[in-house]
DNA sequence: TATTGTTATACTCTATAACTATA
DNA sequence: TATAGTTATAGAGTATAACAATA
């Protein structure tokens, strides 16, 4: 079927009601996509996590290897695995991202004294100085995506995504 | 440094305001995160993509799919880099998804008339007839994700994250 | 010169499975 | 038997660079 499929070629772009001036490539029809949700939420995500990325690019840290360090840090001596339940990052890939931070000097691992299995999760003191700069830059960061969004919709959207979990 | 750091294994699970009956794993102190939209705006993404792709499992499809295949029916004729720019995703990788859905039989690549070096994308009839039942697995989905949150809270939701583009 | 589509590479993330050592 | 940590693998996503054909 379908032999001769129409050459439907409309240039003409399908704006919707962002029409700003010099809009520069023509934005498609998104569909049905318009109806789930997911989709504005994957866009939100990947825009906030480049911005992230980028910002703590002179300390060349990931936005998950952030997170880990900040519970590390907030709750000391843990064992890995209370970490990764608390992130939803995978025991095994904990267990790499945790060789990397350590082999910067950033992280040690303790035996347990209270589990033979486990080990004790710190921060080092270097670790301590590259997180509190790593913080910074954190900040910063969020204080351009709230400019970016705007006050009332970065408070309201902050509100909505907390009282969710 | 550190030599002997105090075993500081607090087993006392730091909670929230929710506190519901069981609750599993002791969930650790945030800290700053708590702070980052960002690190909520992740955690709601990849709980509706792990639900969504289970959803559209039967089809063995993925979200990124979904949207190529919503886009083309919506958009018929048009070029991939079109598709790439609307959908955020690269040229390369547009490219080789793109090849996925032919050798499934659900696209079709025919020469532009306009322009010598593109190609015109357009659905099969094959690719009509799935893409009308994904469609359908993706409703469902979006039906159960309002009820998860809330018919309000996805309401809002979806009002903040739509008129921000 | 710039753009379209393509191939190739690399790196991250994610998801599993299998293994050890402990509990 | 279950759990903690490790290693290995495979798949998907993302980001580049380079190339041929065309504009």
């Amino acid at each position: 079927m379908a032999a001769k499929p129409r050459p439907s070629q409309r240039a003409v772009p399908v704006i919707g009601e962002d029409s700003r001036a010099g809009a520069e490539a023509a934005r498609l029809d998104l569909g049905i996509l318009e109806g789930h949700l997911g989709y504005f939420v994957r866009r939100l995500q990947v825009e906030i996590f480049q911005q992230l990325i980028t910002a703590l690019a002179p300390f060349n840290v990931r936005p998950a290897q952030f997170s880990v360090l900040v519970l590390i840090e907030r709750n000391p001596g843990q064992p890995q695995a209370a970490i990764a339940r608390s992130l939803n990052i995978e025991r095994a890939a904990l267990a790499k991202m945790l060789h990397e931070l350590e082999r910067r000097g950033w992280i040690q691992r303790l035996p347990s004294v209270d589990d033979g299995r486990s080990h004790a999760l710190f921060l080092t003191g270097a670790g301590e100085d590259a997180l509190t700069r790593i913080k910074a830059l954190a900040q910063d960061h969020e204080r351009r995506l709230e400019r970016r969004l705007g006050a009332r919709r970065y408070r309201e959207l902050a509100a909505l995504l907390k009282d969710f979990g």
